[in-house]
DNA sequence: GTAAATTGTGACACACAGTGCCATAATTTT
DNA sequence: AAAATTATGGCACTGTGTGTCACAATTTAC
């Protein structure tokens, strides 16, 4: 989690000591949040034990994350700084939606092992927990707009509301294909991350293809 | 707005005074918020204004509505009620998302003049007020949530994510219907609300058609 | 019809979220 | 080493949402 830097610029200058303290007491709050988050739910945890957990003031972690929802989803912040920044291709509506596919793949690249073991934890918390499932769509649709919001420089021709359509159905997809990977139990049959999102994009087109008859 | 009653029990008992100003009040409270709203942004209302603006306190607005933004969304509580309550038929998962848009045929039969007015408005509001938008979506979410819980009773046999998953594009479709039908201007080309949703599915389609390669 | 039970309302208090502001400490730059 | 920049904590303040109580209005029971 964490270095949004990380697809964006891979070669940066060095990295001050205030770069890395911040990096470091991001993650640290972050990791926080989802050790109170956890057990209790995160509705029944302040953002004042939240910010004793990590050692700072409340008007700090204020400073570093907008809320404790926030806090938690730290791979939505990823996902959405590579729909900020990384390069898209599409000429027509259609093909809109494999850009955004693409965007996915290239994150997927990038998600090592640690962050694949927050996305388990994260993506339980989503499921159980009101408050995080609640920030998490509302996260979706920022990205969600952001994607539609690029799709419009790309398509400037295209009606606005389709684009945002079908930018609606690339996050939709997205999460689903982590829904999917993080239902997995036993090692057995369990999918990579890959595996799990090309199955929700297989899934999306078998829903789609026999609807709306 | 208001009755949502009408989709559930149409041949109701006469309906008390109680029962009567509850819903008046509701009415009262929601055009308020919309016309404190539309203006200022939501972010601008305080509840005190617009419970002073219903001629009610503060206190009483909480116990008619969750929030300001829920005040201003009754259009999404008439298909959150729909959801809960129509009849829904479906055997396979993909015929779970016609098991939805039937419900969603059954509200827009149900939505009259002054329903549509509203809609236009509303939906205006989604796109320029982030506070509604924000709040439009965690509605949708839960929506979503209620079809895939009847959809986990009517395929019990079927993993879960994926019913989520049609759920969720099911309500996406519905959604992209009505921004769509709102987007019209002009009368001469504006189509009806059946028309908007019927293109919306037509286009949910042709994405999915040509997707994932 | 009147009495009892139920339900809606306002007033007050309270915990908590989020933000502006200022003084101070730590770091980067010059 | 001094000056400029940036992070932090403390404090105050606005606003949300909820619990609780007393009281008024309706509904139900008799």
């Amino acid at each position: 989690m964490t270095d949004t830097r990380a697809l964006a610029d891979e070669g940066g200058r060095p990295e001050g000591v205030r770069e890395r303290r911040n990096r470091e007491l991001r993650q640290r709050i972050h990791l926080a949040a989802i050790e109170l988050g956890e057990p209790a739910g995160m509705d029944a945890v302040t953002v004042a034990e939240l910010a004793a957990a990590a050692g700072i003031s409340r008007r700090t972690f204020f400073r570093h994350f907008r809320s404790k929802e926030d806090a938690v989803l730290a791979g939505h912040a990823r996902y959405l700084a590579a729909a900020r920044s990384l390069p898209m291709r599409a000429s027509n509506v259609t093909e809109a939606l494999s850009a955004i596919e693409r965007v996915g793949d290239v994150v997927l690249e990038h998600e090592g092992q640690p962050e694949l073991a927050e996305h388990r934890r994260v993506n339980a918390m989503i499921q159980r927990d009101q408050a995080i499932r609640t920030h998490a769509v509302v996260q979706d649709r920022l990205i969600a707009d952001v994607f539609r919001d690029r799709l419009r420089e790309l398509l400037p021709h295209e009606p606005v509301p389709a684009l945002e359509f079908v930018a609606d159905l690339g996050v939709a997809v997205w999460r689903h294909g982590w829904v999917r990977w993080s239902a997995q139990q036993d090692a057995a049959t369990a999918e990579s991350p890959v595996e799990s999102h090309r199955a929700a994009r297989q899934l999306f087109r078998a829903v789609a293809a026999s609807a709306t008859r």
